[in-house]
DNA sequence: TGCACGATCACACATTTGTGTGATTGTCTG
DNA sequence: CAGACAATCACACAAATGTGTGATCGTGCA
């Protein structure tokens, strides 16, 4: 049973190579390709598409709000990005938007048949220009200050954890089978530890760490 | 000028097996090899690596504490985590850490040697499955919940922006030239349209939206 | 054995917040 | 032009929060 691909890129002359790549290869077979969004997300639920190359730039809609109408319809659908955009907001959004690859045109065509193969198997393959910056995301979302909430103790973070949920003292003090009194001191110790003055605060630092 | 590579592995016959690989390909050199965390951190800023391969599970220290380490001392040393471990926590851990890379042990050999490559010209070398872990994590944490956030008018938006920075009513209305009373109008229909009933449930929702 | 420290609880008081019930002004749109 | 709506401000009162100043109990460790 070959890997069923679907393509939807706006220039004829790349579509066609990839349309002629793939079918020329033993395991891949191309069972549809689009000049444009609309007619992809008309046309490709009724395929037996297990992969999807989908271009960002195209005329009309653009290939991420492609991939998010047809992520809702046919979830089991796998899309790999193909596209000449190396910014991050592009990247974000497309992943965001249900795509599980992310590659630039400039990879080798050989490696295109690799990649359909790896994001058919559950993987997601990407540009290591791309995961570096998708890596960077993840860095800065993290990592980046002290990390005050390191020296919290073990129960001083479930507190703040509920906290973090926007519960009362007295909602806190229910779940965790504690005095609201207890809960407040708690916050005491936290708000020192982290040097804030408000619940607010604390949250942010929590959240943000 | 080769790529310097040092490896920090404790299995005697992986370290050499990759010690030799990278000593007999073109444009690639071995600068050091340790078969523990400490040896490493204490020797690896002396030498002129590009590169480090480490491993997660090391004796005592573990690699990614290593790293963590040693990329506060040499920020311009790419980590390249080799390992055998597939979950998520510990692939999360490390790229906070500051690992740029993450592969996994059954990557062929002749692989590996590429991935160094794509590091050192600053890529982010994964294996499929891992960044599928990435991604995954990704989506999560973005897309998910319906996102009411985006009913806020430009001013609300401003508003919760200050409030989520843990300012009080007066400090934001001294800051954006408004009453505190007038903060607390906005903030009442910002409740209204979050579904909140406190600044912190709304904060959470603005922080994680 | 003694002491530091985390977890628990209590009371008091000032401040901040949440919310009900208003009003005024300007802008945009059918 | 009328009406919707965002932005501004005011007053009042109850509830929640922030903080000072305590106490008790258990566990681990020097």
């Amino acid at each position: 049973m070959p890997i069923n691909v679907a393509i939807v890129e706006d220039k004829n002359e790349i579509r066609e190579g990839l349309t002629f790549l793939i079918n020329s290869s033993e395991g891949y077979r191309c069972v549809g390709s689009f000049g444009n969004a609309e007619d992809g997300l008309a046309q490709i639920p009724q395929l037996k598409a297990d992969v999807v190359l989908m271009d960002i730039n195209l005329p009309k809609m653009n290939g991420i709000e492609c991939v998010r109408k047809l992520k809702t319809k046919k979830s089991s659908i796998q899309f790999i990005m193909l596209t000449v955009y190396e910014d991050s907001e592009r990247i974000f959004e497309s992943l965001k938007a249900g795509a599980s690859g992310y590659l630039l045109k400039r990879t080798p065509p050989a490696k295109i048949l690799e990649w359909i193969g790896d994001a058919h198997r559950g993987g997601s393959p990407m540009s290591s220009e791309i995961a570096r910056k998708v890596v960077q995301s993840f860095q800065k979302n993290t990592h980046a200050s002290p990390d005050e909430t390191a020296q919290l103790s073990a129960r001083e973070n479930e507190i703040l954890t509920h906290l973090a949920k926007g519960f009362t003292y007295k909602e806190i003090g229910d779940q965790l089978f504690i005095s609201s009194e207890t809960v407040r001191s708690h916050l005491r110790r936290i708000y020192e530890k982290l040097q804030v003055h408000s619940r607010t605060e604390a949250v942010v630092k929590f959240l943000t760490r």
